[in-house]
DNA sequence: GCAAAGGTGTTAAATAATTAGCACCTGTGG
DNA sequence: CCACAGGTGCTAATTATTTAACACCTTTGC
């Protein structure tokens, strides 16, 4: 069972602006939701997300600012994992397949290059396994 | 807003499965959850997901086989999008990259040999837009 | 024919999520 | 000094989700 099965929708929906922020104050939460309730609903669902252990908080000057406990690497591959699982049969490859057809107007050709780099890189790789 | 935002946990749960079955009968969708609810919860939920638009079923002999009404394709885009956006600053690149390292053990010689076809590819047509 | 197995539709109850309200505390500017 | 702005903690009510139960219908095997 993944981490993000045990969220209810609204603890979700924070967690993921803390994760693409890095951190927010409760405001900062609020502003980031198009379908925002109230800032007072706000504060309690980080209070609950505190309170199961995805989330700490700290002072800022006279305000807390909130952040989410299981680092973004590790959050991001389980994530990551989880589309592959549901969308692409567990095949890494249909899902970076999949990711250049629909980034196609997005990666720079310096970008392409890295990655094709990346991708020879592995290749060595296996080969000095064998 | 995106979609999976409309719904709830166990909504969400149900979706994730019927995508990676491409179909399933309500018993085949409890026997998919590791924390299922009894027989009859996955139903009710099963019918509110039809309600809303999201699922639709036909019979198939006796019974009752349910399968996601936006297609498979569309809504993987929205998943990696929505990924891509939350954990790698909206980067495609970031997130190839990722997904590359997370699953070198499991892309074939063959595999890697095709995304940097597919790469090449995309670089030629980036040319030839200039 | 008829009981058992395995579905379905519908309804109602229990639980969880979501929302808002109020009292309080702390700097800040006039 | 003191009112105001902008936070916080705590509590309570509403609403949605989740669960289970019951009555019924259809096929299957004896």
């Amino acid at each position: 069972m993944t981490q993000a099965d045990q969220l209810s929708r609204r603890e979700r929906q924070i967690m993921d602006i803390l994760y693409r922020l890095g951190q927010a104050s409760a405001k900062d939460v609020m502003h980031n939701m198009d379908d925002a309730p109230g800032y007072s609903s706000v504060r309690t669902l980080l209070g609950k997300l505190v309170e199961k252990g995805h989330v700490d908080h700290r002072e800022s000057g006279l305000k807390y600012v909130y952040f989410p406990l299981i680092a973004r690497e590790k959050a991001s591959r389980s994530a990551l994992g989880n589309v592959v699982k549901t969308f692409f049969d567990d095949s890494p490859y249909l899902a970076v397949n999949s990711l250049l057809d629909m980034s196609i107007n997005d990666l720079s050709d310096q970008e392409l290059d890295k990655l094709k780099a990346m991708i020879q890189a592995r290749k060595k790789t296996q080969n000095d396994k064998k």
